[in-house]
DNA sequence: ACGCGTTAATGGTGTCACCAATGGGTGAGG
DNA sequence: CCTCACCCATTGGTGACACCATTAACGCGT
């Protein structure tokens, strides 16, 4: 709760490691660490474990903490996602995750439309109504769109009744953000897109499993394309 | 490697608290783990920070470090994938596990269709004959179809150009380990099995997407079934 | 000049003692 | 019985230290 993070060097070194501005190979040393960001060793220690969990560095005497090559990284974990998305080559990660998503969201859909309960099944049809509102009033780069939308695929990954398709709703949460605020999200979305998110909606309401996966791979079919 | 691990607590603590051991709203705190394991403080709190990493704790001054439940855990880490499915509710874990390969591998078999290298290609097809010779010879429990079975899927993750399609190559080797680990996986395995393993193999070999994708998802589909 | 064993410097690993901050439990007071 | 202020257990963080693996430099012999 006490936002008062220990590790604002976490978070430096993780942006500037995935970020391509400390490159494979580069070495640091605790000493380095603690001097540039006025922390004692004991927590520069620390960060660094945490990069190390990630993948980042590995560690080990007299070699000093040495960067790892991206394809050792923990490329799963939401806080390296994040730092990439938030750095140069956020086009290729948004493209992988847009893959991701692809594969992994129609299913949930599907699992949904099996899963989720009364209440849900309510807020994503709402949730979906207002969203076509807001669409068709030229408001879909707005940030009430972006929240509806995040919370409608979050609901829909929350209700497959998989712990690990609600651990990807954050990511898709992160990658839909992302989408907008890099402003490529059009004013007008296309209607199609509405459609497959009120079908979706619709589907997972009355039980439908093969409708919802069909409607689901339309809506990210169609984000797919506008990335190339 | 540096397997020398500092930190066989983390591995303990992991799996205690991942196996239910040490259900949600328990409470640690860094002296008594220091006396359990016989080090010092400090090493106890950098397991503990790997631990809240994780997301299976949560510590602060004078709270100790609690357990989280189990929707807080960072379900898609392999370690915590590979904790769980070594302690109790492994049946569970493996469910929604397959159900995590069904969304994801009919998907990264239709890229690597696209993307894997004319060596990549050869050595799917070699896999796969050699898969179907064992099978055939009632070997399908075996070590070394355990290994090819891993190999093939493993090699079609890794080429499907989706560097987070790569991540996921370990959790479904563990899977694929666990289930013939778990006695679950039939000394003859079903003949349509063999053929979709081959049929996947084929199709990626001469650069069919759609075909390699459909085999796939036959696959995971008979996997999955054979869960209940 | 080259190869190889020995030695020294480097920098992580782990421990300890110490102080600061915090927040939940406790008990006094209304 | 409820409120609220205080206390202190426990984490957060620092600095100094000993230890030791690894690397690099050195020196010796050929």
């Amino acid at each position: 709760m006490p936002p008062v993070l220990h590790s604002p060097v976490l978070e430096a070194l993780g942006r500037r490691i995935t970020g391509g501005e400390l490159s494979a190979g580069a070495v640091l040393t605790l000493d380095g660490i603690g001097a540039e960001f006025e922390v004692s060793r004991t927590v520069a220690r620390e960060a660094m474990r945490l990069l190390e969990a990630l993948g980042l560095v590995r560690s080990g005497p007299r070699v000093g903490i040495v960067v790892l090559p991206h394809d050792a990284w923990n490329v799963l974990d939401p806080r390296v996602i994040e730092w990439r998305l938030a750095g140069p080559g956020r086009a290729s990660q948004l493209r992988s995750l847009t893959e991701l998503r692809q594969a992994v969201e129609p299913l949930a859909a599907a699992c949904a439309a099996r899963g989720a309960s009364a209440a849900v099944r309510d807020e994503l049809v709402a949730t979906a109504r207002r969203l076509r509102e807001l669409g068709e009033a030229g408001h879909g780069d707005g940030e009430e769109f972006l929240a509806l939308d995040i919370r409608l695929h979050e609901l829909l990954m929350r209700s497959s009744g998989n712990e690990l398709f609600s651990a990807l709703a954050d990511v898709v949460a992160v990658v839909i953000s992302g989408r907008t605020h890099l402003g490529l999200m059009p004013a007008h979305p296309e209607p199609e897109a509405l459609d497959a998110h009120e079908a979706v909606a619709l589907a997972v309401a009355r039980g439908d499993g093969a409708a919802a996966e069909e409607a689901m791979a339309r809506i990210v079919r169609e984000v797919r394309g506008a990335l190339g």
